[in-house]
DNA sequence: TCTCTTGACTTGAACGTTCAAATAGCGTAC
DNA sequence: GTACGCTATTTGAACGTTCAAGTCAAGAGA
C-alpha cells in the first residue's frame, strides 16, 4: 500500500487531465434542475410538478402534458437525496459482500446478482457492507441504520444461534435474511430453502435407480444449513430402509477428492454420492477419475447449488438447484413491507429442484 | 414469480408478527435524536455540535467534552441524508455487478470485495448496479448520477471502443476504471495490470527453466485484455528466439480441457501452458490427466488471476497474480479526487506477480 | 480610550423534496 | 342566494445537515 509499481506512462501522464478535455463537473453555468426550475418553466407550483410525478391522476391533462414537457426539456430527474430526506427513506438495503478466500461461494454470486436485479424491480439498491469479522458486521449494521445510509437489511447464511438475527430483533432494525432463524423460526423475516427436500429427492432418485449404497459426503457442521440437509439425507434413507453412510470432508475440491477416494476403498463402497456442495461434488468427480471409474449410472454423484461448476466435468453433474431469483425478490418485497408497515415479514420456505444430468 | 412453493409452516405465520414480538420501529416515543437535539442538550447551538463532529479544533475543550458527553449519551449519529443533501455528495459508488452465467469471474469477486474494503476505509459505500446489457448501463448511470444517487462510478473490464467511457467523459460524470482506456489511454481515469508483463514473466520462467516449446492458451478476443496479454506473449517469446504457438478457446473448464488435448496431440506439442485464466488452466491440468502426463518440470502451466481455482488441481497451480487491493484502493483515492477536484485521475500502470507453484 | 484582531460560538439560509393545510374556482342542491 | 362539495392547484413547513455571515467578549496595539 505504499507506492503503486507504477508503469513509465504513469508518469508523463500528471495529475491534472490532458489538454482539450475540460475537468469533469464544469457545469457552473447550468445549475442541476430542481423541482422549482420545471415548476417555474411549467408555470406551475413545485407541488404540481410532484402531483405530475407521484400521483399524475391529481393533475388536470392538460397541466400534466405541460409540466411533462418541461420536466422533458430540461431533462430533469428528481434528487433522490431530497426525497429521501422528506420521507425518511433513501429506498436501499444492504448487503453484506463476503467473500470468502477459502469457501466457493458461487451461489452467493447469483444471490447477490439476483438480489440487485429485484431490488431494481422495486426501484431500490443494494449497498454492500463488507465488515472485516462478525462482530464487526453488527456495528457496521447499527451504524448504517442509524446514521439513515440505508432502510434495512439483507443477511444471508444463517445458523443456530446468530447474533445478527439476535441484535436486528432487539433494536427494531428491518431485515430480511435468506436462511431461516433457526432458534425462533417462528419470528419470521426469513425465506429459505428446504435442504432435507431437496436431498430426500436426491436420495429418492438414486433409489428407485437400483442404488442401495449411498452416501452424503459434505462439512462436519453441527448446526444450519448442512447439517439439515445431512439429516434429511439420513431419515429419507433409513426410511427406505437403507443404511444411511455420512462421509465427512472440508468442503473444497482436494478434501472432497481424498474423503471420496478414501469411501471407495471401503469394504462396502457407496455407488451413489450425494454432496453438500458442487465444489464437493468436483472433488467426488475427480476421486471416481482417478480410480478410473465411470460417473453415470453406476457411480451416481449429485451436487448442490447448480453453479457453472456443475458443467464443468463430463459428465455433467446433476445438482440440486436452490431457486435464488425467487428468493431474492421474496426478501426485496418482504424487506420494503417491514420498513413500511413495521412488521416482520412472514417466513417463505421454497423447495429446490434436482437437475438432472449425466452423473445419475 | 406467482405464488411460492412454500411449506406448511409459513402459513400458519401470517403477515404479523407472533404475539410478544412488537413490531420494529415502534419508537413513536423516543424519536431519533438530531443535531439539534444534542445542542439543546449540551445548552449549544447545532453548529457547535456539528464543529465538534468534523473540525473539533474550532472548539474550545471543554464545551467539546460536554457536547461530546450529550452525544454518546443520546447515542446521536448524524444523518447522512442531511449532511449529503447539503454537501451535495453521497458518499458512494457505484459499481456494476456483472455476474455472467457463462463465464467464470472469481477474479471479479475478490475484487469486488477490495472495493467494498478500500470504500470504507474512506467512509465511502459501494452500490450495486445490475443492468441487463450494456445500453441500459448507461442509461443506469445516467440515471443514478442525474437523481443525485451516487458521485460517481467504477467500471471494469473496459475494452477497444468502449461506449461507456465514451459517454462518461462526454457527461463529465466522474468515473475510474479498472481496465485502461483502450482508445485514449493518455486520458486517464483508469488503472490497469500490464497483462503483458505478467506473461512475459511466465514466459521467461519457462524459458529459463528449459522451455523451448511454449503455448498461449485463451479466448479469441480481439482487442482488450486477453489480446494484449496474447501479444506480450507472442512478443516475448519472439524475441527470446521461441516460435510461439497461441491456442484458440472458450474460456471454460470443457473448452480449454478439449483444446489442450488437441494441442497436446500435435506433431510438435508444447510443453508449457500459459493461460489467459485460473479456468482455462484447470482445463488444461484436466487435459493433462486424460492424457496420464505429469504435471510439474515436464509439462509447465500457469494459470492467470491466481484465484481459489488455481489451488484445487494437484499439484497446485501456478498463476499470476494481479493486485486487486491495490487497484481498488487507488480506483476509490481517485475517484474521490475528481469528484472533489472535478479532474480525472492519473493512470496507474501496476504490474502483476508470478505466484510459482507445483505447476511449473 | 479607542480601534482592531482574534477566538468561540450563534443565527439565517440553503440543499431538494413531500406532507398537510389552505385557497381558488366552479358547479349544484336547497 | 347562500351553503356545500368537489377538484385543481398553491403555500408553509419540515426533513437534518453545513456554509456563510453574524454576534459577542476578551485581549492587543496605538
Amino acid at each position: 500500500m505504499t507506492t503503486p509499481n507504477t508503469a513509465p506512462s504513469s508518469r508523463t501522464t500528471a495529475t491534472r487531465p490532458p489538454a482539450g478535455v475540460p475537468p469533469i463537473a464544469e457545469q457552473q453555468g447550468e445549475r442541476v434542475p430542481t423541482i422549482e426550475t420545471v415548476a417555474q418553466r411549467a408555470g406551475v407550483s413545485r407541488q404540481t410538478v410532484s402531483n405530475v410525478i407521484n400521483a399524475p391522476d391529481r393533475v388536470r391533462p392538460d397541466t400534466r402534458v405541460r409540466v411533462q414537457a418541461a420536466i422533458d426539456e430540461l431533462r430533469y430527474r428528481p434528487s433522490r437525496l431530497g426525497s429521501a430526506l422528506q420521507s425518511r427513506s433513501t429506498r436501499s438495503f444492504a448487503y453484506r459482500c463476503h467473500i470468502d478466500e477459502e469457501e466457493e461461494n458461487l451461489l452467493l454470486d447469483r444471490f447477490l446478482h439476483d438480489l440487485c436485479r429485484a431490488a431494481a424491480l422495486r426501484q431500490h439498491h443494494i449497498v454492500l457492507l463488507s465488515p472485516a469479522d462478525e462482530a464487526d458486521e453488527i456495528i457496521a449494521y447499527d451504524d448504517m441504520y442509524r446514521t439513515g445510509s440505508v432502510d434495512g437489511f439483507i443477511l444471508s447464511g444463517t445458523y443456530p444461534g446468530d447474533p445478527r438475527l439476535d441484535f436486528l430483533i432487539a433494536e427494531r432494525i428491518p431485515f430480511a435474511s435468506f436462511g431461516r432463524n433457526w432458534d425462533h423460526p417462528e419470528l419470521g423475516g426469513w425465506v429459505d430453502i428446504d435442504g432435507a427436500a431437496g436431498v430426500a429427492d436426491a436420495v429418492h432418485h438414486f433409489w428407485t435407480r437400483g442404488h442401495r449404497r449411498i452416501a452424503w459426503i459434505g462439512g462436519s457442521s453441527t448446526g444450519g444449513a448442512d447439517n439439515d440437509r445431512r439429516e434429511g439425507f439420513r431419515r429419507t434413507l433409513t426410511d427406505l430402509g437403507g443404511d444411511p453412510l455420512a462421509i465427512e470432508c472440508s468442503e473444497t475440491i482436494e478434501g472432497a477428492a481424498s474423503a471420496a477416494v478414501a469411501a471407495l476403498g471401503l469394504a462396502h463402497p457407496p455407488t451413489a454420492f450425494i454432496c453438500a456442495t458442487d465444489v464437493v461434488a468436483i472433488g467426488c468427480a475427480r476421486a471416481a477419475a482417478e480410480l478410473h471409474r465411470t460417473v453415470g449410472a453406476e457411480l451416481g454423484i449429485i451436487g448442490f447449488d447448480d453453479t457453472r461448476l456443475a458443467l464443468a466435468p463430463t459428465p455433467q453433474l446433476s445438482s440440486i438447484r436452490q431457486p435464488t431469483a425467487m428468493v431474492a425478490q421474496l426478501l426485496i418485497d418482504g424487506l420494503i413491507a417491514t420498513v413500511t408497515s413495521g412488521t416482520i415479514m412472514a417466513p417463505h420456505m421454497l423447495t429446490p429442484t434436482l437437475i438432472h444430468r449425466g452423473s445419475s
